[in-house]
RNA sequence: GGCCCGUUCGUCUAGGGGUUAGGACGCAUCCCUUUCACGGAUGAAACACGGGUUCGAUUCCCGUACGGGCUACCA
C-alpha cells in the first residue's frame, strides 16, 4: 500500500513554526517512502474561525517549500479537502455509528454540563455517568425519537464501553496501553452539525486512505479514541499507524513554545509575519526577519530529529534521503535562536551573491537606497561572511549605501595625529587617480604612498577605514573603496579630514 | 487530582551493557587579520536520583523526583 500522509492544521489564526515542523516531517516521510503529501484544513469550529488563516498556511508552506501533492488549492480526487464542506460525510457516519451501537445521542444542554463539572470536582461524561443523563441511553426509543423530531439541540457522543485495554503501537514512542474505563464519551458531532477533530479526523483519515499520523505530541490521550472509533466503524484493518511528535519548548522558562513568546522574547516563531490587533498579538516570521527558507528547513528539520552522525547542513534532497520516524526523539526540544541564526548564517555563506543581490533589493530599496543588482552584488560579496540575517546587509553595511554622518570618534582620538594632516590632504588629492580603482591596486597604491611619507600602515589604515565607513566595523578597507568608487572616495576623505581635526581640536579646546 | 508521555554538556543532539561518552550552537583562550567578521586550533561543559538485573550499567527493569501533554459541543 503506498504511503499518503496528511498535515491538517486548522486555521484559527497564524500556524505555528511547529505546525511548520510537523508539515516537515510528514513531508519528509511522503518523500523518502515515494507517498503523497496533503493538506487537509480542518475548519471545525465555527467559533474559532479566522479569516486569511487559511491562505497563510498555504503561503506558508510555498514559502519553505512543502508542497502538498493532494489538498486545498492543490487538486487530488479525494476532495474536499476542507472539513466544513464535508459536513453531510460526518453527519452520514456519525448515524451510522449510533445505528451499529457505538454512539448516542446526547441533549444534555451545555449549561446543564457546566453545572454537573461545578458540582462535581471530576465530573466526566462517561460509562459510569451517562446513565444519570438525558441521552438515548436512558430515555426511551419513542422520546428519543419525539426529541429529535421537535429538532432538539443535541450531540452524538462516543459509547465508550469500559474494561477493555487499548493498545497503540506509536511508531515514535512504542507501545502505549489506555484502559477503556478511563476514556469519557466523546462528542462526535456537535449541535451545530459540525464534527469534532475526534470524529472528523478518522473519518477523513479513513476516507483518504491516510496510511500514517504524524502529528503533535498532544494528541496521544485521544488516541485511544480514535482507535475505538476505527474499531466501531470497522475499519481496523485499515487503520493508520501512529507518530505522535515531541513538543517545541520555549527559549527559557517552562512549557511549550507559544505564539505570545515572539513578541516576548523578540524572535520569529511563525514562518511569515502575521498581523495581530495589538503589539504584542502581533507575530514576527522567519520569512520577515530575514530567513532563508532552506536555513529555516534545517534548522527545524533537526530540533527533535537527528539522523546520527554528525552533519548538520543538510539540503531538503538529503534530509529526505536520511529521514525516518524512528530517529525522531521523545522528549521535547526547546527552541534556541541563536541556533536558527547560525543556520541562517551558513546559508547566506553558500548562496552566490547574485541571488543574495536580489533578497538585498526590496531591503534597500525600503530605505531608499540604490538597488541596482551590480552593485548590490558586490556589497552582498563584502558582507555576507558577517550577517546573519538579510536585513544585516543593509543595517550594518547602511556606510556602502549612505554618507558618513557619524564617527568613531573615540579610535580618532586614538588613532589621528594633527602631523598626518598634510599626508592625508595629498592621500585624498590623489587617490582617485589609482587605476584600475580597484582594491590591489589601492593597497599597493596607499600602502607604498605610507611608506614614501614614513608612516606605518597602522597609522593610516585604520584612519582610512574611519573616513570610508565611520566605524571600526566593515569590510576590507581597500575593498570599501573600490566599491564606493573613486569620486565618493576622494569625497569621504575629505570630509574626514575635516572631522579629524575638528575632534582633536575639541579636546585640545 | 486522574490518565498518558518524557529526562545525555546551558541548548540541539550522537551513542549504547565494558567508550578518554562524540558532534553542533553558545561561551572562553589562541592563531590568521593593523577593523569587524569568516576561517583554523584549543578549552570549560552532560548520562536527574534510588533500587534491582549483571562480572560490569549512562545504556535493560522498577520506583522517586522533575518536566511536559491531555482531561471542552477547541483543535
Amino acid at each position: 500500500m503506498s504511503v499518503r500522509v496528511r498535515f491538517a492544521p486548522s486555521p484559527t489564526g497564524a500556524l505555528h513554526i511547529g505546525g511548520v515542523r510537523t508539515a516537515l516531517y510528514n513531508y519528509l516521510f511522503a518523500r523518502k517512502n515515494d507517498g503523497v503529501f496533503i493538506l487537509r484544513i480542518e475548519d471545525t469550529d465555527q467559533n474559532r474561525f479566522v479569516p486569511g488563516a487559511e491562505a497563510y498556511i498555504v503561503e506558508s508552506l510555498k514559502w519553505v517549500g512543502l508542497i502538498p501533492d493532494e489538498g486545498i488549492d492543490f487538486g487530488g480526487s479525494y476532495g474536499p479537502y476542507r472539513q466544513s464542506e464535508r459536513k453531510a460525510v460526518y453527519r452520514r457516519y456519525a448515524h451510522e455509528l449510533v445505528e451499529r451501537g457505538h454512539a448516542y445521542y446526547a441533549f444534555d444542554p451545555p449549561e446543564a454540563l457546566e453545572a454537573q463539572r461545578q458540582a462535581e470536582e471530576n465530573f466526566t461524561y462517561n460509562y459510569r455517568t451517562r446513565t444519570g443523563l438525558d441521552n438515548s441511553l436512558v430515555l426511551p426509543d419513542s422520546r428519543v425519537q419525539e426529541l429529535l423530531d421537535a429538532g432538539t439541540p443535541c450531540v452524538i457522543r462516543l459509547k465508550v464501553e469500559p474494561g477493555q485495554d487499548i493498545h497503540i503501537h506509536d511508531l515514535i514512542r512504542g507501545d502505549v496501553v489506555f484502559q477503556s474505563s478511563e476514556l469519557d464519551d466523546k462528542v462526535l458531532l456537535k449541535a451545530d452539525g459540525m464534527p469534532t477533530y475526534h470524529l472528523a479526523n478518522v473519518v477523513d483519515d479513513h476516507l483518504m486512505e491516510i496510511t500514517q499520523v504524524i502529528r503533535g505530541e498532544e494528541w496521544l490521550p485521544s488516541t485511544a479514541h480514535h482507535v475505538l472509533l476505527y474499531r466501531g466503524f470497522g475499519w481496523t484493518e485499515t487503520m493508520p499507524q501512529f507518530a505522535h511528535l515531541p513538543l517545541i519548548l520555549k527559549p527559557v522558562g517552562n512549557g511549550k513554545l507559544s505564539k505570545r513568546d515572539g513578541a516576548k522574547f523578540g524572535m520569529p516563531v511563525f514562518p511569515l509575519d502575521w498581523p495581530g490587533e495589538t503589539p504584542e498579538a502581533r507575530s514576527m516570521g522567519f520569512r520577515e526577519a530575514g530567513f532563508l527558507p532552506e536555513a529555516a528547513i534545517n534548522f527545524l528539520a533537526l530540533l527533535g530529529w537527528h539522523p546520527g552522525g554528525d552533519q548538520e547542513i543538510f539540503t531538503i534532497d538529503e534530509l529526505v534521503q536520511a529521514f525516518s520516524l524512528e530517529h525522531i526523539n521523545k522528549g521535547g526540544a526547546r527552541f534556541d535562536y541563536e541556533k536558527a541564526k547560525w543556520f541562517n548564517q551558513r546559508y547566506i555563506q553558500m548562496t552566490p551573491d547574485g541571488v543574495l543581490a536580489g533578497h538585498i533589493h526590496p531591503l534597500a530599496a525600503a530605505r531608499g537606497y540604490r538597488t541596482d543588482l551590480p552593485f548590490l552584488t558586490r556589497v552582498a560579496a563584502l558582507m555576507k561572511d558577517r550577517v546573519h540575517l538579510l536585513p544585516d546587509f543593509v543595517e550594518q553595511g547602511y556606510f556602502l549605501f549612505e554618507p558618513v554622518t557619524q564617527y568613531d570618534d573615540e579610535t580618532i582620538r586614538k588613532k589621528w595625529n594633527p602631523a598626518f594632516h598634510p599626508a592625508f590632504e595629498n592621500l585624498l588629492e590623489n587617490i582617485a587617480q589609482v587605476a584600475p580603482f580597484e582594491a590591489p591596486a589601492l593597497e599597493e597604491y596607499v600602502r607604498h604612498f605610507a611608506q614614501e611619507q614614513g608612516l606605518k600602515p597602522g597609522d593610516i589604515l585604520p584612519l582610512l577605514r574611519l573616513a570610508l565607513a565611520g566605524t571600526m566595523k566593515g569590510p576590507a578597507v581597500f575593498d570599501m573603496a573600490a566599491l564606493l568608487g573613486p569620486a565618493e572616495t576622494n569625497r569621504r576623505l575629505a570630509g574626514a579630514l575635516r572631522h579629524f581635526s575638528q575632534v582633536i581640536a575639541t579636546i585640545a579646546g
